[in-house]
DNA sequence: TGATATATTAGACCGAGCGTTTATAAATGT
DNA sequence: ACATTTATAAACGCTCGGTCTAATATATCA
């Protein structure tokens, strides 16, 4: 960003309607893309549904972005950035040992869900759920993106069993990509029922499933 | 049904294009509707999509339902019908313990997910994602069915408590209710990266999760 | 045999909605 | 005044679910 120029300088062409500028309104069109994407997919989403939310005229989507398609991709990769950041966070928490942290992130996602009255559920898992509808491309994007966020786990495993929480021979990989399988279908579970219920219930079960430390052999 | 007739006797009226009867070409129209159904989901399928592959008119669909929705909702009984025989057939086999078999179900499920190219998944797994755009009696119908599946499952689970393959104190319907909430996120990634892995890993995961009899206390 | 009843089809048509394209408006720079 | 840039308005062509009712193809009746 220029931080140099002491007034900013109107630019040419035509203004927006909205008063806002290019990188301004196109950040707009994705946060709010994003927001109705998790919340009902793509097949069931019009542009003019986004659009007419933020009063950004048909136009001028054309403007940012190429297609519906790249539009989409776009709001994908910006979702998972959000949320690597998020799993980073919690992660990485030092007040926490590694399985609290992991407790945590559950806890924080059933409040999510809950503030957004079950409404929004995870966009990957989603567009997961389109998958016959997506170009290879954008399906290749979403399974690395649960990879992503099973190597992000997995480390956080792995410091468990460094810290006595885990057996020390933990398939670690293994475990975090369970989760996450199991996960989206909490999350979808959670949506349908309007209820955390699905998600606190697949937790248990999944700390019911780590290899604790052994106590001492006889 | 008619069963005193000793031959089926014509109707009168046009025939239908297809040559089938009244009550052929609508299970015709089920049944295609639900293999599309399962594999793309409702909101990315047109009427047509059913109707053109098996020949079909436009006029003869709302002969025989009274709209997309209404076809939409008897799609899903039929498929909870088949799915509960499915269940039954599994859970009430004499050849195989408890937990055998679900440990069939579970390897019959990877056969048939394979056997479609990783293309369909679970009709209602499929729907329950479009929750946004279900309206509430079908919502209610998904919940139910899930339900239904969850009571199959437990009282497997519990058989296998009485026959020793599970503690005797194992919270079997809160066992069931966490498998086929991550079940469905198993079916979810195997579309996704085409691959039985993640379905196969849950199931691993909640085997390991089952609190299996005590051994003998010291 | 012709009239009538019944069941299904024809498949264009409808109005609305869809993603995309094209023409235009509104601004600044020269 | 014209060129260029940036954003928008409107049009475009297509798809969608649903409607319509005459047409058609049969069986039954008188």
């Amino acid at each position: 960003m220029e931080t140099t120029r002491t007034l900013p300088r109107r630019p040419r062409g035509r203004p927006a309607r909205n008063g806002l500028d290019y990188a301004d309104t196109r950040a707009l069109l994705i946060r709010r893309g994003l927001e109705i994407l998790t919340t009902q997919g793509v097949s069931a989403t019009a542009l003019d549904d986004v659009l007419k939310s933020i009063n950004v005229p048909k136009g001028s989507f054309y403007h940012y972005f190429a297609s519906k398609d790249a539009f989409v991709a776009v709001t994908v990769d910006t979702y998972a950035e959000y949320f690597a950041r998020k799993l980073k966070q919690h992660f990485h928490n030092p007040l926490l040992t590694p399985l609290a942290r992991l407790a945590a992130f559950v806890d924080d996602a059933c409040h999510g869900v809950e503030r957004h009255a079950f409404k929004r559920g995870c966009l990957v898992g989603n567009l997961g759920q389109e998958v016959s509808a997506l170009d290879e491309r954008l399906r290749l994007r979403l399974e690395a993106i649960f990879s992503d966020w099973e190597q992000a786990l997995a480390d956080c495993l792995s410091a468990a069993a460094s810290s006595d929480e885990l057996a020390t021979d933990a398939d670690c990989p293994a475990l975090a990509h369970a989760f996450w399988v199991g996960w989206e279908g909490a999350i979808l579970r959670a949506r349908l029922s309007r209820s955390t219920a699905p998600m606190r219930a697949f937790f248990k079960l999944f700390l019911s499933a780590l290899p604790r430390p052994r106590a001492f052999l006889p």
